[in-house]
DNA sequence: GTCTATAGTCAGATAGAC
DNA sequence: GTCTATCTGACTATAGAC
C-alpha cells in the first residue's frame, strides 16, 4: 500500500511563500490556464525563468496554493472550534470561518482551490483530497452532534454537502463592497440551517 | 439606453446545433481554456478551419453553450411549474428539474454556463445575466409563495442563492453510477430545507 | 460549407552566464 | 538565486481553392 503524499505549505521558505500567495490571487482573479509564468514573475518581481528554480512546474505552484488554502482553513477551524463554548458557537464557527477565509481579504486560496479542481493532474489530487476530507470530517463532527441535540436536519451527510456547496457558491455573488459584513452574512446563513 | 442583446440559443440551424452539444461536453469535461479549436472539430467530424464559418471566435461558441444550458433549463421549469397542482410541488419541480438539467444524461450545457463564468467576454455577459436573472426569477417567485405558506424560512433572497448554491455544487460530489438517483437526490435535498 | 495551408502569436520550460 | 536568451510546440484565426 503506498503512501498518499500530502503536499505541505510553503511556510519554510519565505521566497517560495511569497510567490504562492502571489499565484493564489492571479489564479483567483483570471484563472489558472489564463495567467502565464510571466504574469507570475511580473507580480513577483522576478523573470519568468527564475520561477523553475522554486518549482518544477507551473501546476506545481497551483498544488501548493491548494493546499495553502484547505490547511489554513483546517487549522483555524479547529482553532475557533476548541474556543467556543457551546454548540450553537461551534456551528456558527462553521460558517464565520469558511466565509472569511473565502470572502476575507488576500484570502483567495481557498477559491482556488475549489474552481480549479479541473487543473489538477491525477498525480497530485490523491495529495488534495487528504487535505480536503480532514477539514469535511470537523465540519462532519459537529453536524452530528448538532443533529443529535435536534438542532439541524438528521441527514448529516447530505446536509454537510449542500451547506459547503452553499458556502463555496458565495463567491460567486457577495460584493465586497456592499451592505452585508461577512460575519453578519455567516449568521443569516445558519439561521437558514437552524431548526427553531 | 441600449438596448442587451440576449444571444438565443441556435435551435434554427442543424449544423451549428451539433457544434454546440458536442462542445458543451468538452467545455464541461476539460475546461473551456483547455479545450482547443481542434478538439471541437474533430468531435463533429470537421476541420478546425471550417468551423470559423459557422462562429466567428471561440468564445462565440461558449455563449452559445451557455445561452442554451440556461434557457432551456428555464422553458423546462416553466413547463414543470405550470403542471404542478401544489405548493409542495412547485417546490419540488425547481429541485429535480435543476438537478436533472445539471446531472442528467447529455445535459452539460448549464454546467458550463455556471463554472466557465470567467471566460466570458464583458462585451457577452451581460446577455446571459439577462437569461440568468429570468431563471432566478421563477426561483424567487415560488420561494416567496413558499415562505407565506409557512413551508420554509422568510429570508427569501439568501435562501435562493444558498439552495442554488447547494445544486449547483452537486456536480462536484455526485456519482451517476452510485445508489442514488437524481429525483431521490432531489426529494432529500427539498426535505432538508422544509419547515417540517 | 468544408478543405488545406499557414500566418502570427504566445505558451511552458531549459541552458548557461553571473 | 536570478538573469538573459531561446527552444519547441501549440494555439486561434485567416485566405483562398474547391
Amino acid at each position: 500500500m503506498r503512501q498518499v503524499e500530502t503536499p505541505r505549505p510553503p511556510e519554510e521558505n519565505n521566497r517560495r511563500m511569497t510567490l504562492v500567495r502571489a499565484a493564489a490571487v492571479l489564479f483567483r482573479d483570471q484563472g489558472y490556464e489564463r495567467t502565464t509564468v510571466r504574469d507570475l514573475g511580473n507580480a513577483v518581481g522576478m523573470q519568468s525563468g527564475s520561477l523553475f528554480y522554486h518549482f518544477r512546474t507551473k501546476e506545481e505552484i497551483l498544488v501548493a496554493v491548494m493546499a495553502l488554502g484547505i490547511t489554513s482553513t483546517t487549522e483555524q477551524l479547529a482553532l475557533a472550534l476548541a474556543a467556543a463554548p457551546t454548540l450553537r458557537d461551534k456551528l456558527a464557527a462553521l460558517f464565520r470561518v469558511h466565509l472569511n477565509s473565502l470572502l476575507g481579504d488576500n484570502q483567495a486560496a481557498l477559491e482556488v482551490m475549489l474552481y480549479e479542481w479541473r487543473s489538477v493532474s491525477e498525480a497530485a489530487k490523491p495529495g488534495l483530497v487528504v487535505l480536503r476530507d480532514r477539514y469535511e470530517a470537523l465540519w462532519q463532527q459537529v453536524l452530528e452532534e448538532a443533529a443529535a441535540a435536534g438542532m439541524v436536519k438528521q441527514d448529516t451527510g447530505l446536509l454537510r454537502r449542500t451547506l459547503l456547496g452553499s458556502l463555496h457558491w458565495t463567491v460567486q455573488w457577495y460584493r465586497r463592497d456592499g451592505d452585508l459584513a461577512v460575519d453578519a452574512l455567516a449568521e443569516r446563513m445558519l439561521r437558514l440551517v437552524l431548526i427553531e
